[in-house]
DNA sequence: TATTGTTATACTCTATAACTATA
DNA sequence: TATAGTTATAGAGTATAACAATA
């Protein structure tokens, strides 16, 4: 399309700066509480759903390989945020599961987070922050990412 | 603000996972090349301005530490896509300069970049996309990164 | 004394492949 | 045989500190 842009222009540069600026302020809020942001990522997934949510599907819902995940519920383990429940239903599946701690942990991370983030978003008015949202979440989930997890073989995950 | 929404929809994160989506298109795009993104946005950078460019300007545009361009131009430039030429103002500077194979390189990753590029984007209306940009221009450059590079001792370039 | 580029180092993130236990 | 979790490893990215040449 538009040839011979400036780079500083361009959509994915600009993408990946503002991510990366986003993410250290987020990541510098989040470090008092002894959390980073992938950390705080997989606290979050968990403590939205009760009955918890299966390491397949953290790798999903956050664009990782599933080896990514193991080391990630290790450290919020063993600092008693979540606890690795067996599904009875399938053997195979670990629940990650937020302590009554994790919750009250992943609260103060939310809080923190978005004090951190406010900063960089309260100028946009409102309507623009949604349409940011929706096109945002268009790009990062191609397919929407079914609630049935990964039967499509790690397809847009990687 | 918005207390208890879903990580999902938070802006950060969903920044954070379009980058990754939109950075990883990119590198496969120009990895027929021999360039990854950081060393095609030197290149670039460098190919923008005939008299070219200081390592400590590269670093600020690209939000990284000058330590960490010095790898990306040693690859460039033994690639012979740039060369480093002695600034006859003032010794300490290296201008990064764009060779004629550097800007043929150049003009090429472009156009695979932007291919690359249009399927995320292409069903977006472009007056949406004008918002986007400035919107993640604001926040990815905070105080509009002055043309005289480094003075204010790698403030927002961290 | 301050600044540019540089080297070195350590740590995080990313990407793959292979293994185990269950199904 | 296929899938969930795991281990291991190598490579890329990030963050600091210190140093030489020049201003």
């Amino acid at each position: 399309m538009s040839t011979n842009h400036p780079l500083a222009e361009d959509l994915g540069f600009l993408l990946s700066r503002a991510s990366g600026v986003v993410a250290r302020s987020a990541s510098a809020s989040l470090a008092p509480l002894g959390l980073r942001v992938r950390s705080y990522s997989v606290l979050a997934f968990a403590g939205e759903d009760s009955a918890g949510v299966t390491q397949r599907r953290l790798a999903a819902l956050m664009g990782l390989d599933p080896s990514q995940v193991v080391a990630l519920v290790d450290d919020l383990e063993s600092s008693g945020l979540v606890t690795r429940a067996p599904d009875p239903t399938d053997r195979r599946n670990k629940l990650i599961i937020a302590t009554e701690k994790g919750h009250r942990i992943r609260e103060e991370a939310q809080q923190r987070v978005d004090r951190a983030q406010s900063g960089h978003f309260d100028g946009v008015p409102q309507q623009h922050l949604e349409q940011l949202r929706s096109m945002l979440r268009r790009i990062a989930i191609p397919e929407e990412v079914p609630a049935g997890s990964g039967t499509e073989s790690a397809s847009g995950a990687q």
